[in-house]
DNA sequence: CGCCTTCTTGAAGGATCTCAAGAAGGGTGG
DNA sequence: CCACCCTTCTTGAGATCCTTCAAGAAGGCG
């Protein structure tokens, strides 16, 4: 099972050029980063707390959660990765966990070792600057988790995180129905949204009987409109319309118009 | 006004040099940054959202919330830099504002060019990793604050928001009291923590009642031990007890048992 | 077919919010 | 030094959202 590399790493590549304009060497040196695959069926941890990694991990297919937990042992997902992301890239230059991750569904996992991440930076600057920049859009993206948590009710919450990952997963904004792959469970759903699994479960339903979304069987059909102005969901943060950033070394611009 | 920048550096400087291990002449080139400074008093935005920023902003003295806000218009601080911090340090690499920057109370701040730090990022790889990692820790206190505002009550999310105050601040733990400044008010305190202002006042009597904190006249004083349990609070995520990490290039490990 | 997980429903209780108004505090000008 | 103003803090009472507890229905898998 080792060394799937080459498609696994093709995805996470489209998401860095997506913001970072790379040399196509840098691009090999990416397709090159190899690691071992391995498969975790849902609710496993495969990073725990206090842990010190060596390994970076590329969702290769499956939900995967980042969580912490309060004294109590009540859950709290604080974020979600989807295929291609790499769900603790900042245990290259962090090693320390300071969250556990957990698959939510069986999934496949890409191991790349923290040396081979680190060489490939170390000799393209360019590469460095956009697995830094890849960190800092996890990094919005939490900060907006915390607007949501504390400053929208269920519904908004939960439409919200539709509306988020319809984006990440490059299926939105298209206006009227979007279907994808959503496979949490509604005590998942809770654990990443602040509430309990009675009341994830009641605003579900007040969202399909309102035609907004329907979550079932692993998938979401939405009405993306009213989903997104019921969510109060705007995209900006995501970064997803942005012209990929240029790495000029020695303080010029970051890129120009 | 232009260039007061040294002492201001050197709190910067010893915050990086915590989790990083820096050569002489990495130190002198984050010492040399430049920049310059300016005030702003209370509940001024000096970074605007969206925004296409050109400096990093160094907090000098005084609070800053960084904060976004929902389409009601209620506001939501996603988190607090303190002196010594720099606020944005993540808009080197992307500089479109996802959230805005506010004085939370009157403010020092030095504003540095992204060059000067591109620059000094470029001649010496440790130093862009040790700036990357110091982004990783600012992101970790973003986790954590989600678990604050999903799964924490009013009572444990303003305990638990003192007690990682007091820490990044260098004040505790110390077992017993604790004074450090504390200028929020509470209405800004309720944008912190997702409560309103109302909620906000009670919970702090409660807390004064039981003799675990004392918000008054910019001061807290606190009985640290009762109030981390309170807060159920741990500091691992801050990263403060931590072997600063070598940059060592090409591949080897971060550092070294 | 049977078991275990996940989803659904009801009813009561609690934490937090909303609205409203008054008290205290800090700064400023006369 | 007092008077005034504006911000911040405090208090009360009713409404609401969400939780808790409990139990039954539906769905997936061996």
């Amino acid at each position: 099972m080792a060394h799937s590399g080459r498609p696994d790493l093709q995805r996470f590549l489209k998401r860095l050029t997506q913001r970072s304009v790379l040399t196509p060497e840098e691009k090999h040196a990416v397709l090159d980063l190899g690691g071992h695959a391995e498969q975790f069926r849902s609710n496993k941890d495969f990073v725990r707390l206090g842990e010190r990694t060596e390994f970076v991990n590329l969702v290769v297919a499956g939900y995967v959660g980042r969580f912490d937990q309060n004294a109590r042992g009540a859950r709290q997902i604080t974020a979600l990765h989807l295929p291609g992301d790499i769900a603790d890239l900042h245990s290259v230059v962090q090693p320390e966990a300071t969250s556990a991750l957990q698959a939510l569904s069986t999934a496949t996992i890409l191991r790349i070792p923290h040396s081979a991440v680190r060489s490939a930076a170390a000799t393209y600057p360019a590469l460095a600057e956009a697995l830094w920049r890849d960190c800092m859009v996890d990094a919005a993206i939490l900060a907006q988790w915390i607007v949501n948590v504390g400053r929208r009710d269920a519904r908004a919450r939960i439409s919200h995180l539709l509306c988020e990952t319809a984006v990440r997963l490059g299926a939105a904004p298209a206006d009227g129905q979007i279907t994808f792959t959503f496979p949490l469970t509604q005590a998942q759903l809770a654990d990443v949204t602040g509430l309990t699994p009675v009341h994830v479960n009641r605003t579900i339903q007040a969202l399909r009987k309102d035609g907004l979304a329907d979550i079932k069987r692993n998938t979401v059909i939405s009405d993306w409109r009213a989903l997104a102005r019921s969510g109060d969901f705007n995209a900006d943060y995501l970064q997803t319309h942005v012209k990929p950033h240029k790495h000029l070394p020695f303080g010029q611009a970051a890129d120009l118009p």
